[in-house]
DNA sequence: CTGTTAGCGCATTCAG
DNA sequence: CTGAATGCGCTAACAG
């Protein structure tokens, strides 16, 4: 019925092992065999058991990639950059093939764990991990351990937009710049007149969410700006109703408010239409700024003040450091930049 | 060092067997026995070796989603309305827990063979292909001829945005129809007046582009305008510099253009783009009409007239074909309709 | 360079 | 309801 190595070996008359070094192709084997062992499985149309050259070889070709929300470009980019990485570590011969796969959490805390215990059941060969984490003590508690438990079993991990493990320099961890990008970010609109700037957040409990807003607070703070900012803070999901619906809060809060800063670029966008909405005109009125710099942002209208985060580059670093292509810095760690872009959607206050 | 069931077992002073029971949970079990062994499995905390379960059971739980492109919401949209609804498939208890995975192709038919040659190797439980596809005679070939292969083992293999594979109703499709919806957009360009409409094309070789295309057309020809439609239609990636881009060269064809329907919502804001960069106003010079009604179309400014595709709705059904939660109808097939959405960026022409 | 020999860890028969 | 035995298909020593 289903045809296995065995049947190829006899089809080619050589033994098994045979037929296993040259599909592998990490063994010398002649020519003229090689040959002869490829046309039968031409000609008998094998393919390859992976449960059970997994289980003998005690390894497996799977990298996991997980994912918050795939619909969610930011984390599209950096998976497709990882996976292309990924794709080309293969470097041409068959047998490197690994299988990169995105696994989408939905920021669903259980759901990451499920992922994390289904890829170590298959003995993955990496885990890439990426964007913010949920802070919540337990759960930070769970995922470390589990990190630290495939690390030790051999699988590779890496973060991807995400704060290190702490004490596991095991894992390899890319992080962004979320705290002084936003700070800079912030500072700009000071620069510009600002003082009654509303912040958009992210969900309260993650990571990416509490950076930013440090970030935001620090500048603000720095400027003599530190009281009433819970008033001035409103927290949402990471998408495009949250930021409508923040911004109609805000303004409610406060209706002199002269600016918003949003979560990231996609709250922004629901910025800028609940603005829009209310008859207020952007930068004239209100200005608005993002994070991110999705590719979308540039073409907003008017373009979006964003701060900008090397997401391909990201990703595709963290697919290289997968594939143990890139060696990771002494520590583990490495912090990557964000740049802030200033467009069209900022202006000084109306005086 | 890695514990197996055995250690298990013994922990448990049961037999391998019965470890395997309760943890597959498909086979009675007396409930202290039961307590027993799931204590000892905590206590040496012992995870399930993936690639040999899968070898004896000769099944794997892996359902591969392949898309064209991770990084467009479009994809990311139905694939994660199939991961939920393959991971909601696994109703509460563990054991049904099925590894949904998304593999990118990047539109590229070699690693869309690859990706299917790997879960084939995998076993996979189940194949998803979302998004249209490439029309090389050859290319097409091939993977009908490994989709059947597939079905043939075992795996279920489902269709989400892709036409159906002509002669193998063994393979479950759910297919949009880009056509009728791409001819009722035109149609609504026709009926405000419009006469000389440029069409910013996807890649010229996919199924997607080319029905949207043809719809667009039949149009046209219905409103005695067929001629010259080649001169009015330009084809490029769909993305947003495609659409900047083709605009501009559609702008220089035909400067007495007065709408541009675009391949899709992506394509229709690069066409924006270079619209307001020359000056034009929309939809006060130009209309701009997209496709797929993304959930920033709505935010564009002016909103973009688009065609509404039910994208989480199919995913999710595609997700339960996959896991055989919903049945196929005879045939396999089932075309999904695509509701036109009028909104501000279509007006009619200047008089 | 190639064949032989053992398992890899688990899911199943089949008896009890 | 539980245990003992068998083999899934392949890779990895180990010889030649």
């Amino acid at each position: 019925m289903t045809v296995t190595l065995a049947d190829v070996a006899a089809r080619a008359r050589v033994s098994p092992a045979t037929v296993s070094r040259v599909l592998n192709g990490n063994y010398p084997v002649a020519a003229s065999t090689r040959e002869r062992v490829l046309r039968a499985v031409d000609e008998l149309d094998y393919v390859l058991n992976g449960p059970a050259s997994s289980l003998a070889a005690a390894t497996s070709d799977l990298v996991g990639i997980l994912v918050n929300d795939i619909a969610d470009p930011f984390f599209g980019i950096m998976a497709g950059a990882a996976q292309s990485a990924i794709g080309e570590g293969a470097s041409g011969r068959a047998g490197g093939e690994k299988l990169a796969v995105v696994c989408n959490t939905g920021g669903s805390p259980e759901r990451e764990l499920t992922y994390l215990t289904l890829l170590q059941r298959q003995r993955a060969a990496a885990v890439i991990l990426t964007g913010g984490s949920l802070e919540d003590e337990e759960h930070m508690a769970a995922v470390a351990a589990k990190l630290t438990k495939l690390a030790d079993a051999g699988t590779r991990v890496v973060l991807c937009g995400r704060p290190p493990v702490p004490g596991d320099a095991s894992v390899a961890a890319l992080t962004f710049d979320n705290r002084s990008g936003a700070r800079r970010l912030t500072e700009h609109l000071l620069s510009l007149g600002h003082r009654r700037i509303g912040y958009a957040a992210g969900p309260a409990d993650r990571t990416t969410t509490r950076h930013r807003l440090e970030g935001h607070r620090e500048a603000m703070a720095a400027a003599g700006l530190a009281d009433g900012q819970e008033t001035l803070t409103v927290h949402g999901a990471y998408d495009r109703g949250a930021g409508y619906d923040a911004t109609l809060e805000l303004l409610r809060r406060e209706p002199s408010l002269t600016a918003i800063v949003a979560a990231n670029d996609t709250v922004a966008l629901g910025a800028c239409a609940a603005l829009r909405d209310r008859g207020l005109s952007i930068p004239g009125d209100v200005s608005v700024a993002g994070f991110d710099d999705l590719p979308f942002s540039v073409d907003a209208v008017p373009a979006l003040t964003t701060v900008r985060l090397p997401l391909h580059e990201a990703g595709a670093r963290a697919g290289r450091l997968a594939m143990a292509t890139e060696e990771a810095p002494p520590g583990g760690v490495t912090t990557i930049p964000a740049e802030l872009m200033v467009r069209d959607s900022t202006a000084p206050p109306r005086s």
